[in-house]
RNA sequence: GGCGGCAUGGCCAAGUGGUAAGGCAGAGGAUUGCAAAUCCUUUACCCCCAGUUCGAAUCUGGGUGCCGCCUCCA
């Protein structure tokens, strides 16, 4: 069995075969820069990440593809304009600001950023040469500067997201303005270039000064950076429609071929059972919730917990169990390079192309097996836990001061694939310190949670020596049956983030927190 | 009104015909002066009704509830 995934243009799972052989073009969707990121693109580009990182594993049957992965910013846009306006920015500084502000919580979340990332202004010739070809081919017509596509002409309108145009209720979105339609032939056609107003910033055009239209955007980018037909289109379920099939109108109205074989959507998160959206207002930034201790892995852990296009409900409560569940698994993770030593591990990872044992083969074939399945990554996971079992146990061992076993010993090929496949989902603990976010970014309050147990422990804390005179006291106290005083003395360390362990013979190891 | 999706243990979540993965929480046990931590063990007839089948959480029909989209959206 090899992948397969759920195509939105059959609503079927189809077995995946690239354009070219052993290669692969995806195109995703990316963000419009007006303000900062939220759950929801953070669900998004966590599960193409994870789609990029295990089409490009080399355990993969038939070996690694390589993989060209563009995504685009949309940098121009009537919110950036109405953003600029309140905060008295030009335009072009919004979309800087929020352009880095992207990079800074997708670097954080671990998601491997795209081979190209082109904007819409910076696409602009591709983008007036696609408007005035579909112009010349018919597919549009001009009207008032503004420039809009003809559905009605494209056949096969409405193939994506299923919709026959005749049945739809026209503005039941409660959207549309009056003063477009007009210009319209059709409800339904939508603008390739729109006609500046005054005082917007604007670009010249053949049609007038003005600027592009959303869609268009990404069929000339797919266009110019990847060609006409690419392998997979990546983007939010909520952009099928209009947006995807919009482009699809586009494109495939210009080449002639089709946009894309494969159409991917994700789920969208909810909250009370309610979309996360900028418009309602429920949304927590990803930088709110990295900045109240919840850890970028926990936050890839939950999200990949469900399958992507499920809807995921977003609560406190969820994301608690996925701290605890991260705790486990970074704790057998983390073991052979805090231990390497100890353990007499090597320490470069071996050659993931090359196969496991026979003892671990299946568990590889399980994990392989779930995610050839439409990326069940849930399922996935629970081969990771799995895998973990003995490890995190050998873990807490040697925490609190354990020697290991000759059985512990042969445990590094069962580590060495465990942090193999974690990579595969971008679950690595080295990047489980805090994210970007110290400014204090929009969204909205968040109480801080449990987990952030090693924030910044006290540094000017107790010494060693102190410590260890205090461990000595309680030891004394409790020899002396004053276990009052011990349990002072313990709770006392606690406080200064010092944990006790007792174990059998009477010995005690503290640990820092 | 149209199109699409979902309903599994206390919570989250896999499973699309052969008798319920995994995580979190809980319980019991080991250990402990007691804890904590850790280790071991353990907890479900799958929204309702009818049907198909030797056999259904899984297929069909009906019902109920919830969600997304119908030109801002990841």
């Amino acid at each position: 069995m090899t992948l397969r995934l759920t195509n939105t243009l059959s609503r079927a799972k189809e077995l995946f075969t690239p354009l070219i052989d052993r290669r692969v073009s995806i195109y995703c969707c990316g963000v419009t820069v007006y303000d900062l990121c939220h759950l929801g693109h953070a669900r998004s580009y966590i599960v193409w990440d994870v789609l990029r990182r295990y089409l490009s594993w080399p355990g993969q049957i038939g070996g690694a593809y390589a993989v060209t992965f563009v995504q685009n910013f949309t940098d121009i846009d009537d919110k950036i304009l109405n953003r600029a306006a309140e905060q008295g920015l030009a335009m072009e500084e919004v979309s800087e600001r929020n352009i880095d502000a992207y990079f800074q919580d997708m670097d954080a979340l671990n998601i491997q950023r795209a081979d190209s990332m082109p904007r819409a202004t910076a696409c602009l010739d591709s983008i007036r040469a696609l408007i005035a070809e579909l112009e010349h081919k018919g597919a549009a017509y001009s009207a008032d500067g503004d420039v809009y596509f003809s559905v009605m002409k494209q056949a096969g309108y409405g193939k994506l997201s299923g919709r026959d145009l005749s049945e739809q209720q026209e503005g039941a979105s409660g959207r549309t303005s009056g003063a477009e339609d007009a210009r319209k032939h059709h409800p339904f056609d939508f603008a390739l270039w729109k006609g500046a107003k005054l005082g917007e910033p604007s670009f010249p055009s053949p049609w007038g000064p003005g600027r592009p239209g959303w869609h268009i955007e990404c069929s000339a980018m797919v266009r110019q950076e990847l060609g006409d037909t690419i392998d997979i289109h990546l983007g939010g379920a909520d952009l099928i429609f209009p947006h995807h099939e919009n482009e699809i109108a586009q494109s495939e109205a210009a080449s002639g071929k089709p946009l894309a074989r494969y159409w991917l959507h994700n789920g969208m998160v909810n909250v009370g059972g309610e979309k996360m959206s900028k418009s309602l207002g429920n949304f927590t930034t990803i930088r709110a919730l990295l900045g109240s201790g919840v850890s970028p892995m926990t936050l890839r852990l939950f999200v990949l917990q469900a399958h992507y296009r499920k809807p995921l409900d977003f609560t406190l409560e969820g994301l608690e169990a996925a701290a605890s569940g991260w705790k486990g698994l970074a704790g057998a993770l983390d073991v052979g390079r805090k231990h390497q030593e100890l353990l007499g591990w090597r320490s470069s990872p071996p050659d993931p192309a090359s196969p496991p044992s026979e003892a671990l083969r299946p568990l590889r074939d399980r994990f392989r097996d779930a995610m050839d399945d439409d990326l069940n990554t849930a399922v996935a996971l629970g081969e990771l836990f799995e895998l973990a079992r003995p490890l995190r146990a050998l873990a807490n061992r040697l925490r609190i001061g354990e020697l290991p076993s000759e059985a512990d010993r042969a445990l590094e090929s069962r580590w060495q694939l465990l942090v193999q496949l974690a990579g595969v989902l971008g679950l690595e603990p080295d990047r489980q310190q805090g994210g970007s976010g110290q400014e204090s970014g929009g969204g909205g309050e968040l109480p801080a949670l449990v987990e952030g147990t090693s924030r910044a422990a006290a540094p000017a804390g107790l010494g060693d020596a102190a410590i260890e005179a205090l461990v000595e006291q309680r030891k004394a106290a409790k020899a002396a049956r004053d276990f009052a005083s011990a349990d002072r003395l313990r709770d006392q360390l606690k406080d200064q983030g010092i944990e006790l362990v007792d174990k059998p013979g009477g010995v005690t190891v503290w640990l820092r927190g």
